[in-house]
DNA sequence: CTAGTTCCTGTAGTAACTACAGGATCAAGC
DNA sequence: GCTTGATCCTGTAGTTACTACAGGAACTAG
């Protein structure tokens, strides 16, 4: 190893991200990452710089932001004159979002359970899980 | 019209289901209806059979199911040999996936609500999500 | 020097549709 | 009979965010 570097392989960025290899790959592809240096056989050299960069796009994605997102908010990161204002509209949009797929899955999950509860799983062939299917109660 | 016709174009098919009609040929491509009849000029004719074979379909996707899911569901509707055991195991399995998934959202909606009201919104350049995004607190 | 690991590019697969393009056919009105 | 607009046909490609190869080159440790 050379002293001090803060260079490394993709493998290693791998490793102190947590991002799977081909994940990076893909990003550079979708322009996410930019292109990094190369060895001389054409290996792929990356800076803390580029670690911080997938660290922070990896933290939108645990939050479910969209990769589009994830691009914007990294781009504000590293701009200087981006605002509060333009990061909390990116934020917001995305809540309103999780709070309506959380509406969605709660309505679903009440009509599973009720039909799990409607349904002794014995071996009769007459299921009233598949009578409410084959009957709307639209 | 055939007087007491039970037969229908896709476009009626359509209308009477609420499924797309790029959605009933997709679903017919991936063997979920059967291929239909045709005229001479090759235009699909569909049953009332098929009309119901549709709507349980329809029904068991708004449940959230997956079409692999909503086969083997129309499968033992259509079967005489059916058990609830079976219909309930598709099911259970199905509700925890929903409730998993219900878990997940509820974390992301408490994290995003905070880094919400962590935000003034205005047109201040450090803004406190982005430090949030950038310093991980894994 | 050799074996095992890492890396490279490029392509295809996943889920469940949706959206054309480019063309044929049908139904209704004049 | 003819035209016009609606409906239908096939086939292909795009969507999201990866993941999984195949087939080959290069690096590293013993």
């Amino acid at each position: 190893m050379c002293p001090t570097s803060s260079e490394m392989s993709i493998g290693a960025l791998s490793a102190a991200t947590g991002v799977n290899i081909e994940t990076i790959r893909y990003y550079e592809r979708e322009g996410l990452l930019r292109q990094p240096a190369r060895t001389a056989s054409g290996r792929r050299v990356y800076t803390v710089e580029d670690a911080r960069r997938l660290a922070f796009l990896r933290r939108c994605r645990e939050l479910g932001f969209s990769l589009a997102d994830a691009r914007t908010l990294a781009g504000l990161a590293e701009a200087d004159a981006a605002t509060c204002a333009e990061v909390k509209a990116v934020v917001v949009k995305h809540l309103a979002d999780v709070r309506g797929k959380l509406a969605d899955l709660k309505r679903l999950e009440k009509a599973l359970t009720a039909m799990d509860r409607s349904c002794p799983g014995s071996d009769s062939t007459d299921c009233p899980i598949l009578d409410a299917l084959t009957s709307a109660a639209d």
